[in-house]
DNA sequence: TCTGGGGTCCTAGGACCC
DNA sequence: TCTGGGGTCCTAGGACCC
């Protein structure tokens, strides 16, 4: 018998972690907008019941939005952040072991919790969420991750569940697949379901009794692993301990598109010194970059787009080194005459910054007086706000930055916008 | 006028080597 | 009739996730 595995999930959560300190979203419906304000990113139950579809552009849904009063918001990740913290924090009791999934999600080890009800374990565990955080959530178990995740899905769609679906009981797992659409397993995107779907496999149940060989030869070892997971076998397991990041990206798209190289430039200098941060934060160093940057593939008009990878050597976590290499790449990609709606900067070859290789000509003073100006900036920038201190190039215009219309304040994490209540 | 951002994993195929 | 064989490393691109 193998550990339970649980994932919880917290319901619509931008939505419902706008919701936590503005009680007038209550209730009506409410959609959150991805960066720039571009798509619709989390819809509240009632947005959803007005058809309003995850990645909806928000500017062809104007109409709707007008007719029913849906509230739009800005997306406010320093919110979401500091919620899930909270969010976690509660759940932690409930659980052997939490691998933190993604923003709103985690799966939980069991073990140790087998001869307690699960389900009234998990409805306790919602109920403390809810209480600490006013965030409703859902929650699926199973032998296996795929299963938790399918429970979870379940558990949202069928009121029946009453939040929690316990797939281990096999009748119940049975009556949920047989019923499950097949391109609704977590891991079967649009590909895998047009292939399958060939093949009269409709359902999670028809795609755990496919062969296994044939899931192997018609996908990769991933489509085998998956089918393993659907029949209770476990392939993947709760992972504790945070992997060591390979890559890291810091990419934007305009709030007006650019013409010029050097207000480009401006922009690409600002996401070249926000990804040295992330290095610092995480005590990293890249070992290459890439640049890019094109125009607007929805228009209808000239499209162009060019990246260019170039080596960091040293390795390095230098802002002001990112922007220097990373204007290199751009000015070899530019080309005069078009508007450019997005850019950024990628970093690659990541390793422990205390690992990095030294080259043989370098000046360790010249590297440690830039180590300690780029810490000198982290500290004026994580004390006064970002971009307090920043290099010339990023200009004073910025007439790049994005958009973000209606952004709720910073209610968990700046001492000004924490609410007040008046008697 | 206005369509996000940041990740991971896997495979095929080319370069290179002995 | 039948192009040597086998190994590693790297990269690009696809697929998928939230």
């Amino acid at each position: 018998m193998s550990t339970p595995i649980a994932l919880i999930d917290c319901n619509s959560y931008y939505c419902s972690a706008e919701r936590a300190f503005d009680p007038r979203l209550k209730g009506v419906p409410v959609v959150v907008a991805s960066n720039n304000d571009g798509c619709a990113i989390a819809r509240s139950d009632e947005a959803k019941a007005l058809g309003i579809k995850m990645g909806d552009p928000v500017h062809k849904i104007k109409d709707k939005i007008k007719a029913h009063g849906i509230r739009v918001l800005s997306s406010n990740y320093t919110l979401y952040g500091d919620m899930q913290r909270r969010v976690l924090a509660a759940v932690e009791p409930f659980a052997r072991d939490i691998e933190v999934y993604s923003i709103d999600e985690s799966f939980l080890d069991l073990g140790g919790f087998e001869d307690r009800d699960l389900v009234a374990h998990a409805q306790a565990m919602r109920a403390q969420v809810l209480q600490w955080t006013t965030i409703p959530t859902c929650v699926g178990i199973g032998p296996t991750k795929t299963l938790a995740k399918l429970g979870n899905a379940a558990a949202k769609k069928n009121p029946l569940f009453d939040g929690v679906a316990d797939l281990r009981d096999e009748p119940i797992r049975d009556w949920v697949l047989e019923r499950f659409p097949v391109e609704d397993v977590w891991g079967v995107g649009s590909a895998t379901a047009r292939k399958v779907k060939d093949l009269g496999i409709h359902t999670a149940a028809a795609l755990r009794d496919m062969p296994v060989k044939q899931a192997r030869s018609m996908g990769t070892v991933v489509l085998e692993r998956l089918v393993a997971e659907l029949r209770g076998v476990p392939a993947a397991v709760v992972e504790t301990i945070e992997p060591q990041r390979k890559g890291m990206a810091v990419t934007r798209s305009f709030g007006q598109p650019v013409t010029d190289f050097d207000v480009l430039m401006g922009a690409i200098a600002q996401y070249a010194m926000r990804a040295g941060e992330k290095l610092r934060s995480h005590g990293l160093v890249a070992g290459r970059l890439t640049v890019l940057f094109h125009t607007n593939r929805f228009a209808d008009r000239p499209q162009y787009g060019a990246s260019r990878t170039l080596s960091l050597h040293p390795m390095t976590a230098d802002g002001l080194e990112l922007v220097r290499v990373a204007r290199k790449g751009a000015e070899h990609a530019w080309r005069d005459g078009y508007a450019y709606t997005k850019a950024g900067v990628m970093l690659e070859d990541l390793v422990s910054a205390e690992l990095r290789p030294r080259t043989l000509f370098e000046d360790e003073t010249d590297t440690g007086r830039r180590e300690r100006l780029m810490a000198a900036l982290d500290d004026i920038n994580g004390k006064f706000g970002r971009f307090t201190a920043v290099p010339g190039t990023q200009g004073f215009k910025r007439e790049w930055q994005m958009r973000a219309a209606a952004k709720s304040p910073a209610y968990t994490t700046r001492i000004a916008d924490v609410p007040v209540v008046r008697a």
